[in-house]
DNA sequence: CTGTTAGCGCTTTCAG
DNA sequence: CTGAAAGCGCTAACAG
C-alpha cells in the first residue's frame, strides 16, 4: 500500500524515471534544461513525462536547490486602488518570468512587516517587494548584510542606499502648487498623507517651496496632517473651511483625500470649482470619474510595480543590485475641479 | 567551508536542538504546538530558538509534511476593483490563520487556468479559492477525484456539486429590472456581460423574468452582448441608443459597463437620468462616486472573499466538504441615475 | 515525555 | 553524456 503508484496519484522524477528506462538523474537534468542529455533520450523523458502528467514539486525543488522562484509581495492593505495599479504592474511583468508571487498583507501593523520579512527572507522566497514600507530601518539592514534581494517601492525616507523605485513626489507637489498659484490662488490648503511616510513629506516640501518660491506666505494654519484615508480629507476639508480667512483652494496628497474633500465642500453647500478649487495626487481611476474630475498629479502606479519587478528580477538574475533608485516621473493632469478663483465673481 | 555554521547563516532545527540539549525531534514537536513536550522543556527550547532567531523553513516543512499551510487565488485578471473586493475578503479571513496567499493571475486564459491548477494541486498549496472561473469543467473533476480542497467563487454554469460561493444574481437583476419597471419603463434595455458566465446568464434570466412577470414582450433588439469592460458599455448604449425606437433605461450587467453607458449618453448630449436611466450592478466603490451615482444592484463582493476563504477553510480542517453552495444576497441600492420617464415632460 | 529512524521529491557533486 | 550517492530541513511513526 505503500508504494502501490495509483494512477490518480502524484507522479515523481522517480515513475517517469522507469518508464522512461533513464535514471532519475537524468530526468532531472532535463527538467532543468540541463545540456548535458542527448537530445534523443531528452525527448524520450519529456514524453513520458507528458503522458505520466508529471509535475515538478516545487517544495522539493526548492528544498534541494536552495531557491522558491517565487518572490513575496508585501503591501499594508488591500483597501485602495492604490496598491491595485501597482500590483497589476508587478503582475504584468511577473507573467513572462515564470516566478510565483506570494502576497503578505501587513494591515498597517509595523511589527508584523519585520516579522513577515524575517520570515521570508528564510527561504520562502527568492526576492522581496516591499511596497509602501512603514519601518524598513528595521530590517534594511538585516537583509543588505544578507545580501537577500529586494527592492522598495514608494519609499523614500531613510537615506539609505537601497534599491527603490518611487515618483518624484516633490516636483509633483511643486508643480500642481504652482499651477494653481497661477491660477490665482493665494491661499491653498494643503491635506498631509501619514507623515511617517516618506512621500507625504516630499509632498509636503514641494508644496512649500512653490509657495516660497512665488513669496507666498506659509501659514501653518493651511496645513492639516491627514492619513491618505477618505474620512481624513473630509475632516481636513472642514477644518480649513472653517478657519476665519479659508483657502481657496485645497491640494490634498492624495485623490482618495481629494474625494472626501469633495463630499465636504459640498456639503457645505459649496461649490467646486467655483468656490473652491481641489487637486489630488495619484490619478487613480476614480478621480477621472468623480464629479467633478479631479485636477491631480499623476503617479505612474502601475508603471512603477512594473519596474520595480524589473528590477527585482535582474538582481535575481545577476545575483547583484544593479541600479540603486529610480524616481519615474509625475504629471499633472488638469481637469474639472480647479479653477481661477477670480471666477467667483462670474 | 561547508558546515561552518556562520553567524548570520540559516539557523535550523539542529541547532537548536544541540544549544537547548534536546534532541531535534522535541524541536520539531514545539515548533508543532506538540502536547507531548514537558513545559519547562518547550520553554527552554522556546528561548533558544528565539535567542538563535530560528525560523522554520516552510518549504522543508512543506515537503516533510505533506502540507504547505498556503492557498492559491487564482484570478482572471487584476484590472478591475471587483477582484479587488473580493482579494480583500479573502485577505482578512486568512489573517486570522496562519496560512499564507499564492496569487495567480490567469489573465484570462483558460489553457493558462487549468494548467495553473494541475500545478497548484501538486503540492504547491493545499487548497484552491478560484474566482470567476472560465472552464471549470476543464478541472473540477480532477480536483473533485483526487478530494482536492478548493472553492469556487462567483460560479454559476454548469451544475456540479461542489463548494462555490456566489451571489443571487437572477434575485438581483430581476429586482432591479421590476423597479425599472415599476418607475414606468418598458423599454429596458440590457447589456450582458461575457456570456460563457453562469453569473451573465443569470442577469439576463432575471431581466427577462421581470419583463415577463409583467407582460412586457422581450425585444431581441433590446440585448447587447457585452463582454463586462467599459468599452463595451459604451458601444452597447450607442447600439441601444440608435435603434429607431431606443429604449428609455439601460441596465448594465456591471458599474464598469454602466459607466460606459454614462459617457455615451452623455456625449450623445442626453441626460441623465432625464432622458436616460441606467442601472449597473455590483456596487464597486466608483459607483457611488461618478455622476450621477449609479443606481445599481449591490454584490457583496468582498463578504463573498471572506466566506469563500472560510469555507475552503473549513474543508481544510475538516478534511471534509461541508456545505455546498452560498448565494448571498443582493440588494438594489437606488441612487440618482434613474428616474421616471414620465420626468421627461416635466 | 523524548530520542531514533525513515523518508518527502528533488538538486548536485562525483565518478564513470 | 549518464548513473550513484549524499543531502536540503523538517515531519512522522516507532520505540523507549
Amino acid at each position: 500500500m505503500k508504494t502501490t503508484p495509483k494512477t490518480s496519484a502524484k507522479v515523481t522524477i522517480f515513475e517517469v524515471a522507469a518508464e522512461a528506462g533513464v535514471s532519475f538523474a537524468t530526468v532531472s537534468r532535463v527538467i532543468n534544461n540541463d545540456v548535458h542529455v542527448k537530445p534523443e533520450t531528452r525527448q524520450r523523458v519529456l514524453k513520458t513525462m507528458q503522458r505520466l502528467g508529471f509535475v515538478a514539486n516545487r517544495q522539493a525543488r526548492s528544498l534541494a536547490g536552495g531557491k522558491s522562484n517565487t518572490i513575496g509581495l508585501l503591501v499594508p492593505d488591500l483597501g485602495t486602488a492604490y496598491i491595485g495599479e501597482i500590483i497589476r504592474g508587478i503582475d504584468t511583468e511577473l507573467s513572462w518570468s515564470d516566478l510565483d508571487l506570494i502576497l503578505y498583507t501587513t494591515h498597517r501593523t509595523a511589527a508584523k512587516e519585520a516579522n513577515y520579512v524575517a520570515n521570508l527572507a528564510h527561504g520562502m522566497v527568492d526576492g522581496l517587494l516591499l511596497v509602501l514600507p512603514r519601518n524598513p530601518v528595521d530590517y534594511i539592514e538585516t537583509l543588505t548584510l544578507r545580501k537577500f534581494p529586494f527592492v522598495l517601492i514608494d519609499h523614500q525616507g531613510t537615506a539609505e542606499n537601497c534599491p527603490a523605485v518611487g515618483a518624484t513626489n516633490w516636483q509633483g507637489a511643486y508643480t500642481a502648487t504652482e499651477y494653481l498659484i497661477q491660477l490665482g490662488h493665494e491661499r491653498i490648503g494643503f491635506i498631509t498623507g501619514s507623515m511617517d511616510l516618506g512621500c507625504s513629506e516630499d509632498r509636503l516640501k514641494g508644496y512649500r517651496s512653490a509657495l516660497r518660491t512665488h513669496h507666498i506666505p506659509d501659514k501653518p494654519e493651511l496645513v492639516y496632517e491627514g492619513d491618505f484615508f477618505q474620512p481624513d480629507g473630509y475632516a481636513g476639508a472642514c477644518a480649513l473651511l472653517d478657519l476665519e480667512n479659508p483657502p481657496t483652494a485645497i491640494f490634498a496628497s492624495n485623490d482618495v483625500m481629494a474625494m472626501g474633500v469633495l463630499d465636504a465642500v459640498r456639503n457645505r453647500g459649496q461649490r467646486i470649482p467655483d468656490d473652491i478649487s481641489v487637486v489630488g495626487f495619484d490619478n487613480i481611476p476614480q478621480s477621472a470619474m468623480v464629479y467633478p474630475p479631479i485636477t491631480t498629479v499623476q503617479q505612474p502606479l502601475e508603471q512603477m510595480g512594473r519596474v520595480a519587478a524589473q528590477m527585482l528580477i535582474n538582481i535575481l538574475k545577476k545575483n547583484e543590485k544593479e541600479s540603486n533608485r529610480i524616481e519615474l516621473p509625475t504629471e499633472l493632469i488638469v481637469r474639472s475641479s480647479t479653477s481661477s478663483p477670480r471666477d467667483r465673481a462670474g
